[in-house]
DNA sequence: ATTCTGACTTGCT
DNA sequence: AAGCAAGCCAGAA
């Protein structure tokens, strides 16, 4: 994974506002670029200095073996929620309906910028590639 | 080059 | 609503 790429997703990630999620397959879809997996696997191994807890699955559920302090997140922020959230027997899941960040024209330049800037640095990496001998060019 | 794996998604039962 | 299988993208062994 590009460094590049990782830096885009966790931008993506700080550009959501409180109370707002986002799920890993919309990011990858935002940057035009990877896939669901790709974006959570940046999460997994970058992520902990951005506000993790927004970016979830598609099903609204948070990622996996952090649902405990995921809760306490959405709790504080206020984050729309179904099902129930308290006792041991406590199946609960993000109200994507109403949670799912709607970002504003605003907030979508701001997002444009960055999957622009990734595409060029993903541009400029694969011009790099063409200087050792035996180029053996790609071009069909 | 091939195979395995994962903070994912979707479609089908 | 819940479980299962297949698809998908990239990095690691």
């Amino acid at each position: 994974m590009r460094a590049a790429y990782i830096d885009a997703v966790l931008e993506v990630a700080e550009a959501i506002p409180a109370a707002r999620v986002l799920s890993y397959g919309d990011i990858a879809v935002l940057l035009d670029s990877g896939g669901p997996r790709q974006v959570g696997s940046v999460m997994s191994h970058h992520g902990s200095a951005v506000a993790w807890w927004r970016v979830i699955r598609a099903s609204g559920e948070p990622p996996q073996c952090h649902e405990a302090h995921a809760l306490e997140h959405y709790r504080t922020e206020r984050t729309p929620l179904r099902g129930k959230t308290t006792g041991a027997d406590a199946r609960w899941r993000v109200d994507m309906a109403a949670a799912r960040w709607d970002p504003t024209d605003a907030e979508l330049d701001v997002l444009d910028a960055i999957a622009a800037r990734l595409r060029a640095a993903e541009g400029a990496e694969a011009k790099n590639d063409d200087d050792g001998p035996g180029r053996a060019v790609e071009r069909a």
